[in-house]
DNA sequence: CGTGCGGTTGATCCGAGTCAAGCCAAGTGG
DNA sequence: CCACTTGGCTTGACTCGGATCAACCGCACG
């Protein structure tokens, strides 16, 4: 596949779906397969953000922080998901592999001018943005006025929407208790109390740490406060 | 001004800005003036969205409630401002009116449709959501992570930059004590008590109840957490 | 084996919520 | 003119939920 990162763009769901194959193909030569190993991180909340990229494998954190070193956790972006602020210098968030993850990778004055110049992409980068944009607000409402049981029960039921799977499916839980946290705005302990209540209350099956199976759906969704 | 909104659309600082001539000149026809009265709401959380708009003058609050009526302002519209959610069914907030606000309204599908073919308003469009997004992903951090003397502090300091006055100048408030609550995810009594903490430590002076004066805004800064 | 990491649980503390009273300025109506 | 209401705001007393501090578990790994 050359010096681009043929295959990657071309399977990316949701950037390039409905892009032209010219398109495409351009977009192939500028972008770069890069790997990150779990614990890196592609770019800094202080600095200038040079790249854009998509996920092709694994899993990011944004997070943005207080001086202190409280954490919070913006987002998370998943195969398939954008990440990177096209048209700015700063991205005004880090952006972390919570696993192993391959992202192909544009420089971001090319991508910017490459967008510019063709507006199907813009079409596409714009329905993306206005997802996050929504995603992020609903995610205000949690934040600002959620008790904590709340914010449990609805971190999980969004989960298992995600993946997809069958009501009474075993989820597997991307996170650790310490980022379910950090996505919260609670503490670790708070997380595990809450897990444990619902486990005890029959709610929810655990049969480990990172995954977890509903099993009474409507309980769930009664706690997660609406 | 005929049928549709001709200098509101011309106005606009941001959608606009930079749209040719004739593009213009469609919008204009497609653009319709409406009046929202203060406590008027323009869409509904839970409705189907049919108009998109910008504020021309006047102030919007985008807000998203629980079931037992907890409130959370997402983000204000102040003129110039694009509001409604174009592209979707569903906008996902409420948006009302803090003030008597006039707005150029336009049908969504006739929007999204004209957005389609005028690359250069999808561009314009991006570069604002993403912008908003930004926005609300500092907030987030807030929500998140901050106490109450922080999130308040960092209000003002937010307030009175975008307002963009000399440092010392009277700013005025354009919220009331209950509204800069449902924006900060507290309630009114914690923010009177962190205003009036303020107050009497020097930081700000507090000429009236809808205005302020930054009296030390290092100190401000310092108190707003980073 | 120990060591470290992620997780759980308990005891205690504290910050923000809740409840209640009262202030002040701007209407409003007799 | 005054009596009364109303809405926005402040203040105090008290409560409570979630943070903090600390101990401990279980497991993977050197």
């Amino acid at each position: 596949m050359g010096r681009g990162c043929g295959d990657c763009a071309a399977r990316e769901r949701a950037i390039c779906a409905a892009l032209p194959e010219p398109v495409l193909d351009a977009m192939y030569r500028m972008g770069r397969t890069e790997l990150l190993r779990r614990g890196e991180t592609l770019m800094w909340e202080s600095d200038e953000a040079l790249v854009v990229g998509t996920v092709r494998s694994g899993l990011l954190k944004l997070t943005a922080s207080l001086d202190d070193g409280r954490e919070q956790i913006l987002g998370l972006a998943f195969p398939g998901d954008f990440v990177g602020r096209p048209f700015s210098a700063r991205a005004g968030h880090c952006v972390t592999a919570l696993a192993d993850t391959r992202l192909c990778v544009f420089r971001r004055p090319s991508f910017d001018g490459f967008a510019r110049e063709h507006p199907a992409l813009e079409h596409a980068l714009l329905g993306r943005v206005l997802d996050e944009l929504d995603r992020a607000r609903r995610w205000m409402l949690l934040l600002g006025r959620k008790s904590a049981p709340e914010r449990v029960a609805t971190l999980l039921l969004e989960i298992a929407e995600r993946g997809g799977g069958e009501p009474g499916e075993r989820v597997t839980l991307p996170l650790t208790r310490q980022q379910m946290a950090d996505l919260l705005g609670l503490t670790i302990e708070t997380v595990s109390r809450n897990m444990t209540r619902l486990k005890r209350s029959g709610t929810i099956h655990l049969p480990d740490t990172r995954s977890y199976v509903i099993l009474d759906a409507a309980a769930l969704a009664l706690r997660s406060g609406g």
